[in-house]
DNA sequence: GCTATTCATTGATTACGATCAAGAAATCAG
DNA sequence: CTGATTTCTTGATCGTAATCAATGAATAGC
């Protein structure tokens, strides 16, 4: 029997007792995205926390002068949401989005909170993954004045080069905080080796 | 009798039992800074983590060119850290220094753990507050490509007002993430009314 | 109080990304 | 398969921050 994606993520980083699993699963419930569908946006106050089988998401910031900037993906296998609207019930300022026919399964908030409560493995991923997550996020904050936008993209096809084949190039553009003209550039500059 | 800071910060974000504050301060000890003084550096594993009772202190990344670049500044009243390389024990990727004679608080990993499993007030704060300040770090990555150096500078100017008084130029340079000359500039078009 | 650093300002030049504009290529619908 | 969108590339111009360089102001050490 194949393994669970969320198994398989849960136990990845920390360890997961196996027997606890079927327990955590019977919170979640499942729902299916279409290719470009916007699953909250500014001002939403984000109802449900995410955690993608299949297909891909991007969480973005828009300008108040209408420039998207994606703060991150998220692919099979990864958690998408937005905790703080969803814990504190306040609007969030960010958008979601599904960049492809996307399966997820999801938790509501009384199901989030049982959850954490009733199964402390669960929460102790929850402060350790979010250290991790915060670690990026604060190193992204870090290297995004530092770095060139060419260094953005050789970095991008370092880390992430699943996610070059999977985007159009003006998300890529978006991500490394750029217009799609200069990516083109940044591409031919790249590739002639 | 005086409110501890500490107390006074965990209670005016999510309420606090005052009757337990006694037996969380316990886990602490204290410690103090020299104006200028690395607290920790990239490459070191991170043994405490602290709360400013007094003074300042930067987190900040330097990328391999030796740019500096500034992630956030604590100031009385806020926990600073890194709990990444705290929690797992991996090396950190960030500084720490004091940018004044600093008092603070701290806890090692063991009286962490303990107060966190035996305080639960102390670990839903700690939850709420990571989703506050990553909430803060994705906006911050969102916006630091959108915003230009002058937009920047103004949104400084409104939200924190305080740091222009209590920090050099240079560093305020480095969190906006321009060159100190530019800044120069920069208040020199928005300060002529 | 005086000298020595460190820090801030100003100027001139350079480099690079944004913008505007137009074609080419790829994707999609019928 | 064909026409219509959408996406990608390329070119030319423009604006702005980085860089290099030098002077002035403020701080710290003796």
């Amino acid at each position: 029997m194949e393994q669970h994606l969320l198994l398989k993520e849960l136990q990845s980083k920390y360890g997961f007792p196996t027997e606890e699993f079927p327990k955590l699963l019977a919170f979640f419930r499942k729902k299916q995205f279409k290719k470009n569908e916007i699953i909250f946006k500014s001002g939403d106050i984000v109802k449900h926390t995410y955690f993608v089988l299949k297909g891909c998401t991007r969480q973005y910031y828009v300008s108040p002068e209408g420039a998207e900037r994606t703060i991150y993906f998220a692919e099979e296998g990864a958690f998408c949401g937005e905790l703080m609207s969803f814990l504190h019930g306040t609007p969030t300022n960010l958008n979601l989005q599904a960049l492809e026919d996307t399966d997820v399964i999801y938790l509501d908030l009384k199901n989030w909170e049982t959850a954490i409560t009733s199964i402390p493995a669960f929460t102790l991923y929850h402060i350790k993954n979010h250290q991790r997550l915060m670690a990026k996020l604060k190193e992204e904050v870090g290297k995004a004045h530092n770095e060139t936008p060419d260094e953005k993209y050789r970095r991008l096809v370092n880390e992430q080069p699943h996610l070059l084949q999977r985007l159009p190039q003006y998300q890529i553009a978006a991500d490394i905080g750029v217009t799609p003209e200069t990516l083109s550039r940044i591409r031919k500059r790249n590739t002639q080796i």
